[in-house]
DNA sequence: GTCTATATTGCGATAGAC
DNA sequence: GTCTATCGCAATATAGAC
C-alpha cells in the first residue's frame, strides 16, 4: 500500500521522458533510475506508455490556472503581463514541461489529443479572448487578429525557453534576468520595438 | 553507381524521422517505406545514425540564406520583413524542417552541436545585428536589448508554425492566409498592438 | 508490494551471393 | 549496387516466489 516505487518511476520516468521522448528510454533504464525492479512499471502503470500518460497527465495539470489570470478581471494589459509571468514561472518550476509541450507538438503520441492539444487549446483561446476585451475597450488596435496576437504573445515567450539549447551563449538564461526579459518581451508587445 | 537507393532513403528518413524521431523509427521500416532492402542503409550511411545525419544536414542547409537578407543590405524594417516571409517560406518548402528543429532542441542527439545549434545559432545573431542597426540608425527603441528583440521576433514566427497541431481549430493553416499573417506579426513587432 | 527469472519478439548490423 | 539470410543482443511483458 505504501506505492513507494510508484512514486519513483514517476521521477524518473519524468527526466528520463523529457531528455530522450516516449521511444528514447527502455523500461530496463527506467526502472533502474528509480531504483525499482523492471516488473514495477506493468504492475503500476501497465507499461512503458501508462507511465508516459501518468507523467504527461500531471505536467500539463498546471496548464488550468489560465483560468485563473482571466476571471480575476481587471486590466487587459495588467492580464497580458499575468500571463507572461506566469508563463516563466510555470516553466522555472517545471523545468522539463516544455520538452513534452513541444516534443507532442513535434512527435505527437496517442496522448497528444486527450492530454497536451486542449491545455495548449485553451491557453490561446483564453489570451485570444483578452486581447478581443482590450480591443472592445478601445485599448488595443483593431485591425490586427485576436488569434494572431495571442499565438505571438505565445510565441515569445514559449521559444525563450525552447531555444535555451542553442541561444545560451547569447544571453543568460539565470532566473535571475527574467525580470528585464519581461520587461522587453511586455514593451515589444504591446508598443512594438520602432521609436517614436 | 546510380544509388537511387539512396535518395529514396533519405526522403523516406526525412519523413520518418520528423514524424517519430530518430528512436521512433527501425531500419527495417525505413528500408521498407524506401523500397530497399535493409543492408542499404548500412552500405550508404553505416547505420541508422548516419542516415539520420544525412537527413539533418540537407534540411538545415538552408539556415544559411540568412546571410543574404543581411548583406543585400538596405533599410532594417524591410529585413525584419524579409526575415518573416523568409522563414514562412522556409517552412513551406520545407515542411519537415520545424520538427528536427524543435526535437533536437528538446531531445538532442549528437549531431545537434554540429548541424542544429550554429544555424539556430547565426539566425539569431543575424536578426540582432539587423536590429542594433536599426537601434543606431534611431529606428528603433534602445531601451530593449536587441538579442531579446530577435528571439521574440524569431519566437513570433516559429511557434505559429509549431503550434500548428494545436490551433488548427483556432485559424487556417493554409499558405493562402500567410499574408495576413505576414502582416500581423511585423505590425505586433514593429508597432505594438496598443491603440493609438 | 516488490522481487527474480524467463518467454518472446524485434532490433541493428553484416556476411556472402549475384 | 542490391539482395537474402542470419547472428547476437536488447526490448517489453509476465509468471510465480516471497
Amino acid at each position: 500500500m505504501k506505492a513507494e516505487r510508484r512514486i519513483a518511476l514517476i521521477e524518473a520516468g519524468t527526466r528520463l521522458f523529457a531528455e530522450r521522448g516516449l521511444n528514447g528510454v527502455s523500461v530496463r533504464e527506467l526502472s533502474r533510475s528509480a531504483d525499482a525492479s523492471i516488473s514495477m512499471v506493468s504492475y503500476y502503470f501497465g507499461g512503458k506508455e501508462g507511465l508516459y500518460a501518468a507523467v504527461l497527465e500531471e505536467q500539463f495539470a498546471c496548464f488550468d490556472q489560465i483560468e485563473e489570470i482571466r476571471k480575476q478581471g481587471g486590466d487587459p494589459l495588467a492580464m497580458i503581463e499575468g500571463y507572461i509571468r506566469w508563463t516563466i514561472r510555470r516553466h522555472r518550476t517545471h523545468p522539463y514541461l516544455l520538452r513534452f509541450y513541444t516534443s507532442e507538438l513535434t512527435n505527437p503520441t496517442p496522448y497528444f489529443a486527450k492530454i497536451v492539444s486542449p491545455a495548449i487549446e485553451k491557453v490561446i483561446r483564453t489570451l485570444a479572448e483578452i486581447i478581443a476585451d482590450g480591443m472592445r475597450r478601445g485599448q488595443f488596435r483593431t485591425n490586427i487578429h485576436a488569434v494572431s496576437a495571442a499565438t505571438a504573445l505565445a510565441g515569445m515567450v514559449s521559444y525563450h525557453m525552447l531555444s535555451t539549447l542553442a541561444t545560451q551563449a547569447l544571453f543568460g538564461h539565470a532566473p535571475v534576468e527574467d525580470e528585464s526579459l519581461i520587461r522587453d518581451y511586455l514593451a515589444i508587445f504591446t508598443r512594438g520595438i520602432q521609436a517614436g
